[in-house]
DNA sequence: GCCGATCGTCGAAGCGCTTCGACGACGAGG
DNA sequence: CCTCGTCGTCGAAGCGCTTCGACGATCGGC
């Protein structure tokens, strides 16, 4: 491996000098940069990361830390992972991989041995631990989430309740009054994982605002899950016309629930999910969604954080609007349940 | 932050005599031990990373190149990320993600650049490009697969020539003499992954071996190409008992499709599944099925990696043998079918 | 035609750690 | 009792890079 030494020789200069070429922090002559560069390229240099951390204090690296047990939602994940490795990479960054279940430690391990520039988390819970633990970080970090206390931190997210607000004006413009709201799972509750609880406040406070009628509910995964869900549903506003879904595992059971007892969609229940684009068209019909815009979310924490390396201003709450793309699953309420 | 000159004047010594402690590699006395470890924890000394990787030329950092694409097999890649980052921590590792579409670039960046001890790959195809680049690297590397030649590289994957064999040796226990293959998609096998094809190869083997009547189709994803892969299947060979799926996408569509046109799933149709057992055990009836053991395989290319950077013997091609598990879709063959 | 900027380059001083050789102290062996 | 080996520690030399200050050369302005 050449050192910069070598490339200094062979290109007739000083190593500061080839430095500079490098970094571009000092005017260097075209012919001067020339021969460097000539140089660099024939004997195939490539800086020493680790001097360079060393040297400069910056390590070019990014930690992210995601939920990687066999959570709930795995297409999610990897679309944030997806595309914060690849705006990372457009920034001339790399990303190193923590689990969430190193929790605090790990976080301290790698922003105290200056393993990384910046950190980015997903994942939050309400009052997340981690937090605290963040403060005292001399590296910036990134949220995608939006825990209840994180003045001084930047958070990313699709504005969840704006999302339940469009998916309730979407249906009551198409004429429904009566909707029930399948929630995510119970444990995605109990976690206090934020989005869940955003949603539901906007979904509570729009359903006043437009005066509908409408109950709310979590749903368990799975068939027998989706099942209960709607039966408690029905038990409690009878002539629901409209489902929203915040519910990727449930999506595909209550669509067959619902085929199996004979309620069209949309014909007799119109559907709004909130999920992925691929989910909501991978469904027997395509569905009316508000998508999750993972790619955008993780690219945008990825922004925020070069911002915040770069020591520019940056806007430490932002929540994405939400886009609802109309498909199959809605449509204007039939006269016989006016 | 604290430097080793700190700790060394707060516990009294060299900066050295504190490297000794942490490293091990010289005998300290008891006493300077202790006054050395006390030092360290009151300050909150973390080393430097990239101080250490300069001084020392090794990182404790491996690369994992994954397909973060959307591709495929999304809770598959989720499962091997998750071994990997798992069992690297447990040696005191961590993990930079690196994408497949990076391509050999991204390979010779951290390698050259000295960023990673090791590499590990997923996603290989029969004649992958960056096998050559890999060669060429100073560190060793891992491949989660097995392309056509990688002789000097270690391997470690399922053995899915074996799993074919043991899907059929059990189908055929059951009594089944006619049987399809619902393979994976046509652009699985144009990309030339490896599994595919190893695979097939093990299925068409065991069929002559067994003296079994076999069809084999690759199937698009979609409820579309289920179809038609069925349909070609059960033109090809009449009375087709069982069928082998290496499609995780496929599981479901198909199952609705047998269910739509009469065929049920075990008394007309036996099904062995190969995919992972969570997949296996979330569709409407469990299906007997073939782990795919992305647990195993990632923990085994991190060891593998380890006993690299120890300079131990490693096995170069480490296929591990497939389990079958026993559950709800497979059952002799009814006697009308004989 | 002289002065002060500006440009382009160099040398040297670290960044924080590991590791090698050296060295005193001490116990064992002859 | 002297020598040799081992143990425990230290000092110093890097590892490869960045960056600061310095310095000659060049140029424009008056």
């Amino acid at each position: 491996m050449p050192t910069i030494n070598d490339v200094a020789k062979a290109a007739g200069v000083s190593p500061s000098t080839v430095s500079y070429v490098l970094s571009g922090r000092r005017p260097i002559s075209a012919e001067t940069r020339a021969r460097v560069q000539a140089a660099i390229a024939e004997l195939g240099f490539h800086p020493h990361a680790g001097a360079r951390a060393l040297a400069s204090s910056k390590t070019n690296v990014i930690a992210l830390v995601a939920p990687l047990r066999v959570d709930v939602n795995v297409p999610v994940i990897m679309q944030f992972a997806t595309a914060v490795v690849t705006a990372a990479r457009s920034y001339n960054h790399d990303v190193l991989l923590l689990t969430k279940d190193e929790g605090t430690a790990g976080l301290e391990r790698v922003a105290h041995s200056t393993m990384v520039d910046a950190l980015i988390l997903m994942d939050l819970e309400r009052d997340d631990l981690r937090i605290p633990a963040l403060r005292k970080l001399k590296q910036p970090s990134v949220l995608i989430g939006l825990p209840s206390d994180h003045t001084g931190i930047a958070c990313v997210d699709l504005d969840f309740a704006a999302a339940a607000r469009e998916a309730l004006t979407h249906l009551a413009g198409h004429g429904h009054r009566r909707i029930g709201l399948v929630g995510p799972s119970p444990a995605v509750y109990k976690r206090q994982t934020t989005y869940a609880d955003r949603f539901l406040t906007g979904f509570l406070e729009a359903s006043a605002e437009l005066d509908l009628r409408t109950v709310t509910h979590p749903c368990e995964p799975g068939a027998e899950g989706v099942r209960s869900c709607m039966a408690d549903l029905d038990a409690e506003l009878d002539g629901i016309t409209a489902l929203v879904v915040h519910n990727e595992e449930a999506l595909r059971p209550l669509l067959d629930l619902l085929h199996a007892t004979g309620r069209r969609v949309p014909d007799d229940v119109s559907i709004v999910a909130v999920c992925p684009r691929d989910v909501a068209t991978a469904m027997p019909i395509n569905l009316t969604s508000i998508d999750i815009p993972a790619h955008d979310v993780g690219t945008l924490a990825v922004e925020t954080a070069m911002r915040l390396l770069d020591g520019r201003r940056v806007e430490y709450t932002r929540l994405l609007a939400p886009s609802l793309v109309e498909r199959d699953s809605c449509r204007e309420i039939s006269p016989s349940h006016r």
